[in-house]
DNA sequence: CTTGACATTCCAGTTTACTGGAAGGTTATC
DNA sequence: GATAACCTTCCAGTAAACTGGAATGTCAAG
């Protein structure tokens, strides 16, 4: 499996996957005689891994770190173990957070229900649609595509020049 | 209410509080004869409510574009809501994401914790407490801290040079 | 054997969200 | 009135996580 393969497997690039190769979030694979690297089964595996706990807010810092303690099975210790559990104990802490932003989201939600006193016939009608948006509708709906990833669309482009 | 204490009262600097206001996320406070920034309890509660947004992955464009449809109610339109109800479906979606990751980090804690064999007596024992830390200690914790809101700690310094 | 899609390295640029520091003005306390 | 702790603007720099592009090589199809 060729570099663009694995990349579009799991959502991302070519170019990405390098980015982290370089990182040390992926060792470097073996390569074709030609000098491509040639990827395994495992390697997406791997590289979902890495993507979903970066939409999750880890760093590639701390992400690198979970992914040699999975590699490296020498010996564990307490240190390593208080460590996880710290994580553990601030993931259900955002966990608890985010149902709060939710709920947030939800009364403003409900709010702009409530007053449906504008027709979207075009033009400057909706102050936070022309603000938000900034350049042309990519801006807010980037966080939905950041946070979409079931989808294998990969983020082409991102828009422009 | 001068910068300094809306600053601390929400957990960041005056600094902080400037540049959102430059980013058009808090607006121009009223002026002191001599030009200090003079708030009130409002913008606590408005900055806390960035930095909770903030905490949950979303970019200071996407929060302003909330504040700002909370800010102006103006018509809101069907637009508008059906755009929150699709931040409100992400959010729902990045729960269940986090509950996945949760449960993967479980599951890592609990292979950590089956093999207890070493001792934490100093010197190079544990491979991703050297690697992940990286610096001295701060990378790792860095993630706890940004989670971290209830302390009113700040976070001072950030470490180093 | 050329065309096009893909691969390689390397270096530079971008975005986001700040932070630091200079150079100076204000307010409170001794 | 001096000292310290605050405040002001402005501009530059940083860190993280990429992304773009140049210059070049490789492989499969026609």
């Amino acid at each position: 499996m060729r570099i663009g393969e694995l990349a579009e497997a799991a959502g991302t690039t070519a170019k990405n996957v390098r980015y982290y190769e370089s990182e040390g979030l992926l060792r470097p694979p073996p390569r074709t005689e030609s000098g491509y690297r040639s990827y395994s089964a495992v390697d997406v595996e791997r590289l979902g891994f890495i993507r979903k706990a970066k939409r999750l807010g880890l760093s590639l810092k701390e992400i690198r770190g979970i992914l040699q303690l999975h590699d490296r099975r020498e010996p564990t210790c307490v240190h390593v173990r208080s460590l996880l559990d710290v994580k553990l104990a601030q993931v259900e802490a955002a966990l608890s957070d985010l149902r709060d932003f939710r709920d947030e989201l939800k009364r403003l939600r409900d709010a702009a229900g409530a007053l449906e006193d504008c027709r979207p016939t075009g033009g400057v009608f909706c102050g936070i649609i022309e603000a938000d948006t900034g350049a042309r509708g990519e801006a807010t709906l980037a966080w939905v595509e950041r946070r979409q990833f079931g989808k294998p669309s990969r983020q082409e482009g991102s828009g422009g020049p």
